[in-house]
DNA sequence: ACCCTTTATCGTAAAAATACGATAAAGGGT
DNA sequence: ACCCTTTATCGTATTTTTACGATAAAGGGT
């Protein structure tokens, strides 16, 4: 099996989301009514260097885009790539599901 | 910020899924109509340690379950934590919706 | 009882992720 | 023009992940 670029690009989202300061992160960007700014720093107890670090993880994913705003730079969620995840995994899902089915037609108890 | 055992559990479960080669064994999965076997190994080019290694990871995770079954051991997909996942990625998507909708009502263009 | 297949685990090396402080670049305010 | 705030990037140390071969444990077949 010579990796499926579906399976790569599910990868990238998934492990991008795959720390858990970086779902505090978009969690904090959904509640806040303002999606903006870096002073995700106050809010998350790690240094602002690591936050920026995360915030890039995001950023090279497409999970979330920048927009620069003077000195201030303001980040928001990406709504497309989350659907793109949720679909990636429904695919899965409905794969199993049918799978799942098949076997049990074909095995009746 | 105290690290939400919320966020901890979905990092989990995307941590356990961010590498191209547990999707690829996950899909492989679903498409077995027997949902079983480490035979995983023969389809995805990579050693037999490693393949049970990341079968290892997704186990752990609860994305999978392990039978024993005589000498070999088959896996298969759980459902329920991929319902979880989704329901982690939907949360995060409809906060940001009403986040996003509420910004808009207060701020009439 | 013997061997052979299957597969988890161990030991280990190499690569990537994570975190930090320090620094630099870019803009705003006065 | 100056300084001050904001924030990305650099350098670096530590930890984790990833991959492999070798080994061991467990069962099936004859």
């Amino acid at each position: 099996m010579r990796s499926d670029p579906r399976d790569e690009e599910l990868a990238k989202l998934t492990r991008a989301l795959g720390h858990p300061a970086r779902v505090a992160i978009l969690r904090y960007l959904t509640q806040q009514k303002t999606p903006c700014c870096g002073d995700v720093t106050t809010c998350i107890d790690l240094a602002q260097s690591t936050v920026s670090q995360h915030l890039k993880v995001l950023l090279e994913a497409g999970l979330i885009e920048r927009k620069g705003q003077g000195t201030k730079n303001c980040y928001s969620i990406c709504v497309e790539p989350f659907e793109q995840l949720k679909a990636g995994i429904d695919q899965i899902l409905s794969d199993h599901r049918t799978a799942t089915q098949k076997q049990k037609a074909s095995t009746p108890s």
